[in-house]
DNA sequence: TTGAAAGCGATACCAA
DNA sequence: TTGGTATCGCTTTCAA
């Protein structure tokens, strides 16, 4: 197996000195263009196909690689619709720019030891990271934004999930509905399904799922309409599994609720199934609303009334802004109510309206 | 901003070699306890949380860091439901080694400048690489492996796309379908949706598309079905917007086929969908069979009868062969066909049955 | 336009 | 158990 070359090596077989061959990589402005040339080609021939990653970020002090830290693991990341536009948003830039991508989850043990976060030459907090990986990672002074936390020592980009989940609320409301559930997300720090308690709903937090949830109760408060700690379902995981336990309890719950106020659309989704297999008729007899706007929400049988928070534009927003070094301040993406299924009949194609 | 600290520094500080520093991080065995703890500890203070990943790499010869290197672009690959639960795989593995995932593209220029293949200590190729790239990574010596092409130079995971396919096409053959379409995917080299040609049926390749059409095809055969080139979609991309046009295609053609052979799960959803826009009862007058059985797949208001193809073990399995140096031979995941909704109504829940 | 040489930060050998 | 030191592969300044 031939030991990859080294530059140095390829110098010498060339017989030039081994800034020169540096320089026909790097500044093609050091050398003519002929011999720049030349020298690329034989290296190709000779199967040398450019410096090393290594030794070149060590000598530069930067990598091309541009590394998201994710709140959670991996693959938890993977099986999530919202994650996956974000990361897609991400990937959009990252390609114009020719970065490259490191995934990092601040759950892994790995950062722990390894210091991979030492390699890249800016960082995407996604979701609120460990305390102590964050600070470390804060102390190299490298550009960094956060999205869907807030951070005062950080640019971010976000949403004001506050907003969007009282108007996502309202919706329910201003229809006349009076006795809903909510199927929360991430709103206590139990890893099971359960519901809150009273004290749950008095402990607000800067996290998402507490905003949404605070939206949640300013609707209803300013409806007049009553919102217990025992209407409000915690969900640990964004996941169907996960969800439809949750969903079984409140669907099956007396008087079953008119409605169905979900933090995330994978959960929306996961309820109108449920409904189905209950022999729940949705909208008529149970209305859901979501939160997100992922991809299958319109393509649902009934297609999903939701909050569009743009997900994708986030990653762009997020890359961009580290990339172009614009790191003050917070950006506010906005959201919008995306109303579906009014009046979906079977022929007759799915409308969908915008109330911004 | 305080630079990052290097060992060098802290070692003169803390008033030892950095010998010993580097040993407290990397050879517990070859300092006393004490010693040790004591030096992590001053090290945290000082804010130096381990060697830095170039230099540890370049003098080490390993990163900690294996590649997975997409066929697509990055945002592609977080787009497709199928490449998600791959990469899920993936992560578990990695994540249970201590391994970072570094998201590499062959469709991306950058890596053609960056020569990002020389940190990984493995790559993973998921679908047929540009030939340059991977030639390039094939003379670096690094631990590799194929997954979904065959490559006879490297160690594959795979799935027998030939008799998934066949299978599927003879589960509508045996219920006495005879009119059928092919929603294919990527089967010829054009950018738009199109049906095939006769000449097409005649070049088959060893890319999975080619695999699963010839299946089909010889299902056909043996059950005396004719199949031309005109029942024959090519749908160039995974993507539920891409795959409406061909469907609609289909269906809206005279005489309308009795059932739909989808090369991926995403346009078998969408033709369920389609078909529901156009009045269309599934399965009554039209039967749709999948490719893949992602999550979605259950969920769908008609669960459809798909082939599963275990994405997410794939992922698994190709990262511990990687990690565990089995780099040779093929390996050939099951699949099985998933016959869904035989019996679904409103009010009973899904049934499912396997046939292997 | 080219070449010589210093050094990026860490590791691992060998000696003490 | 600890310390000195050559070296990993490359970039870049400076001098020729």
């Amino acid at each position: 197996m031939p030991k990859r070359l080294t530059l140095k090596q390829v110098a010498e077989v060339l017989q030039v000195s081994t800034a020169t061959v540096s320089n026909a990589f790097n500044r093609p402005d050091q050398l003519s263009a002929n011999l720049r040339e030349s020298i690329l080609k034989r290296c190709r021939e000779l199967g040398y196909h450019g410096p090393s990653l290594a030794a070149r970020s060590l000598r530069r002090g930067e990598s091309n690689v541009i590394a998201v830290m994710l709140a959670d693991s991996l693959s938890y990341n993977f099986s999530d619709p919202v994650a996956n536009q974000f990361l897609q948003g991400v990937a959009d830039i990252l390609e114009v720019h020719n970065k490259q991508l490191l995934l990092l989850s601040s759950d892994a043990d790995s950062l722990q030891q390894s210091s991979a976060e030492s390699l890249p030459d800016g960082i995407i907090f996604y979701g609120t990271p460990h305390k102590e990986i964050f600070e470390r990672i804060l102390a190299t002074g490298k550009p960094a934004i956060a999205v869907d936390f807030e951070q005062d020592r950080l640019a971010s980009v976000n949403v004001d999930n506050f907003s969007a989940a009282r108007q996502a609320a309202e919706h329910l409301f201003s229809q006349g509905i009076r006795h809903i559930a909510v199927m929360g997300l991430r709103l206590v720090e139990s890893r099971r399904v359960c519901r809150l308690v009273e004290a749950d709903l008095h402990a607000p937090s800067t996290e998402i799922s507490s905003r949404r949830l605070q939206g949640y109760l300013a609707a209803a408060e300013a409806a007049g309409v009553s919102l217990s700690a025992e209407q409000i379902w915690h969900i640990p995981l964004n996941k169907e599994e996960v969800a439809r336990q949750a969903i079984r309890e409140a669907l099956t719950s007396q008087p079953r609720p008119q409605a169905l106020l979900c933090m995330s659309d994978v959960i929306a989704l996961c309820a109108e199934q449920q409904a189905r297999e209950l022999g729940i008729c949705v909208p008529d007899e149970l209305k859901i609303v979501g939160f997100d706007d992922i991809p299958q929400a319109s393509q649902a049988a009934v297609p999903l009334t939701t909050v569009c928070q743009q997900s994708r534009e986030k990653g762009r927003l997020a890359a961009k802004r580290l990339l172009d070094g614009d790191l003050s301040g917070e950006l506010l993406l906005e959201t919008r109510l995306v109303v579906r299924g009014s009046s979906v009949q079977a022929g007759s194609s799915a409308t969908s309206q915008s109330i911004s």
